[in-house]
DNA sequence: CGCTGAATTGACTTCGGTCAATTCCTGTGG
DNA sequence: CCACAGGAATTGACCGAAGTCAATTCAGCG
């Protein structure tokens, strides 16, 4: 863990995670403290630094206050996959809380600020604000569904396929989290990166990119994204946006 | 849902799920009973019935409590995904928490009998025992990361490796749940099925398992496998067991 | 004993991989 | 301000793993 810098946030911030997860369900005043109370230390990191690497202990947990990373795993023969991007106000070390290790490298896409905490202090967010814990499970849960989606969309569909739903992925998750500014949006992610993400060499990804240039669909500008008309691209790909809405019904009510 | 048959299980039948679960935590009794009363309404399924339907809603929640299933989806052109087996102890609507309707097929693959419960339960266990709820969100974490295997088996591995792998998945699950008597164990899948579990064809599977045969690691005689050295072939094929241990020391200890 | 769905086998095709040369950027230092 | 270095992207020729299609065999079952 490099270029870190332990700063206290500011106390009026708005919490990332408490912003995220107040689209799903409607949060107490002490929820949302308690939520900011996860984001005391924050760290920096430039593109391509490393978080936390792969089989290696890692204690803390962190949440993504700005910016965006990947978690990837490498293979013996030195391939890579890199497994889901993870975006503002989303639990960075998920791959991380079942073991004492990770389970995943995780890696800086953008510049970007993490904040960690204790890894018990989670534990204490699930005794002291059950609403919160369930909130959390069901946003794991449509976070299984998204990474099932990416499942399909490599086993089942070809390379023009592939990547157009991944571009359409990460558009839905920037615009989430108001990270874009008009119809476009940048992808600091190079070609073999691409690749990696849905199983498809980097010379193939050139192919398909292009391929997927000439259906008039997408355009590109360099690391400059922009989708056209995306609901016909996701009606051909079959592509479900899986966070802009969940069901909190049988989450008990605020009070 | 055809075949069902609502009868109140025995009352003093120990809860599958919380067997699993107490390999990972010492429960208490009044946790035991929590997830016991989880478990009211008993549904019988044959190999093959449909338990849910993908976008179709879906407000009650199963767990299993004996036998095996799996969750699928379709695409337009007819192709199949199958994302994951669920088993015993498992909650088998998963794909299902965060929605009022199933994201997945749910199709049983051997005789099985799952317990119903209603949504709103679940909020209630969050609520009143928040360790089985931390609990439940760590065995999600756990399975994600075993899906991200899957994702990573099919992204970048071939067709040897990736049958390799799931049997290694299959075998191990079934032995978490004591279903596997010997050293062999009953997979009720068609090639078919297990093409659409690694993204390949039927035809590819019959290859794929043939040169499997050859090396010698596995034996088959029907729908028996025998895998004769396992540790040989998870170091082959790079497979780690995310399910034999998962770390609690972050949740409260039992009083 | 014949029917049906699954498995096996073979011939041929294709999508994506491999390898390698060339061009394009972008940042850097003279 | 320009030359240069090095990574990324592009392009092309060729290869191979997996897909497609179809015929044949097998196995369970009424």
């Amino acid at each position: 863990m490099n270029r870190e810098t332990a700063i206290t946030a500011a106390p009026d911030a708005e919490s990332p995670l408490a912003r995220r997860l107040s689209q799903y369900l409607d949060l107490t005043y002490s929820e949302r403290d308690a939520l900011r109370a996860l984001e005391q230390e924050r760290h920096e990191f430039e593109p391509g630094d490393i978080i936390a690497r792969e089989d290696e202990a890692l204690e803390r947990m962190y949440i993504v206050g700005s910016g965006w990373l990947h978690a990837s795993t490498h293979l013996q023969d030195g391939a890579r996959q890199i497994l889901r991007f993870i975006f503002v106000g989303e639990i960075a070390t998920m791959f991380s809380v079942a073991w004492e290790y990770s389970a995943a490298t995780l890696t800086a896409v953008s510049r970007c600020t993490l904040y960690g905490f204790e890894r018990t202090t989670l534990g204490q967010l699930f005794r002291e604000y059950p609403r919160l814990g369930a909130l959390l499970y069901a946003v794991a849960a449509a976070e299984q569904v998204a990474m099932a989606d990416r499942l399909t969309s490599i086993g089942r569909t070809d390379g023009m396929a592939r990547i157009a739903t991944l571009l359409l992925d990460i558009r839905s998750r920037l615009r989430a989290v108001g990270e874009i500014s008009g119809s476009q949006f940048e992808v600091p992610l190079t070609q073999q990166d691409l690749g990696d993400a849905v199983g498809l060499t980097k010379t193939h990804i050139g192919r398909s990119l292009k391929a997927l240039e000439k259906t008039g669909l997408v355009e590109r500008e360099g690391r400059l994204i922009r989708i056209t008309d995306v609901n016909a691209l996701s009606d051909i790909v079959d592509f479900k946006d899986r966070h802009a809405h969940i069901d909190t019904s049988w989450i008990a009510q605020k009070h």
